[in-house]
DNA sequence: ATATATGCAAAGGGTTTGCACTCCC
DNA sequence: GGGAGTGCAAACCCTTTGCATATAT
């Protein structure tokens, strides 16, 4: 939750105006499952969309979460990021950028594009097909994950149960 | 399913030594998992994995799958691709690759790692983790589905039904 | 006023797990 | 022979769907 106040009107005001223009109803219940998403940069899931949003609207239901968030992709406004099993998750920025990526806790940070500028598509890419997008994923661990390990070590270093 | 004889055969030899040396034992429908996914270049789900050896070992159970299939990732002989949504796929191939992606069918194929030689590690993400592997994903519509979409066009504009 | 959206509950698909039987080591 | 592996079925999680009620336009 750290996109700026700018950024955060900027999408919420294109969400109101694309999902209008979609003729769906801005219920109160959208708005806020669109003010929480447009306002992470943490990748949530719906599960902690719902969370967010219930604080807010403690009414709100986990399905019309999950219908608001497929309209929103459907829409284009929000893009489904693509991880290793367990719940989708969603990704407001629309902007060309990259992705890092914790394997043990499954953090995901945005990279920007101009991390991984002039990327080509290579021979073998484009005989396969016609090239859409093209996206670096960067897998680690982070930097809190590391901070476990090595809590763990120092213990086992220490002989201590 | 166009693995090399060559290739098949050193992949199954590694996954035999690796499995014993886990202390795992070699049963018959263990091998024939085994032999299915390094195999296969087309990175199956459970399901067509399931299928394949189905021809060879009628009676196997699709847990069986799961659990040898979960078995090998853990031994690190193959690792599970990152895909939106749907079933878990699997990827027998150990050398470092980027992969193509359908965007409407799904398909993947492997682009070879010199693809994309010497990418480096940006700043933002060196200030994230310790960064482990660096992977591209070209997304784009394979050959087969554009033609598929321009069947439907031709289609339309000859106004047929 | 009316069609769309919501909330609830039930169904759905993919995956995991508990258990008795089987079979590799 | 003994313990890990299998097959079956039930449970599990995430997601979708059907339906009556509520609500935005």
């Amino acid at each position: 939750m750290s996109v700026s106040q700018g950024e955060l009107e900027s999408r919420l005001s294109l969400f109101s105006r694309a999902m209008r223009e979609a003729g769906l109803r801005l219920t109160h219940q959208r708005l806020e499952v669109a003010r929480e998403i447009a306002g992470s940069d943490l990748h949530p899931n719906v599960e902690a969309v719902y969370c967010g949003v219930r604080e807010r609207v403690p009414t709100i239901s986990l399905d019309t979460v999950y219908r608001t968030l497929g309209a929103l992709e459907r829409l284009g406004l929000i893009n489904e990021v693509d991880v290793i099993g367990g719940a989708a998750r969603y990704d407001a920025n629309l902007e060309h950028h990259h992705h890092f990526i914790c394997t043990r806790c499954g953090l995901i940070r945005d990279l920007p594009g101009a991390a991984y500028e002039g990327l080509e598509v290579p021979e073998t890419a484009a005989n396969l097909g016609e090239v859409e997008s093209i996206n670096v994923q960067v897998r680690g661990v982070c930097t809190e994950c590391q901070e476990r390990i090595n809590i763990w070590k120092e213990r086992e270093e220490n002989g201590d149960e």
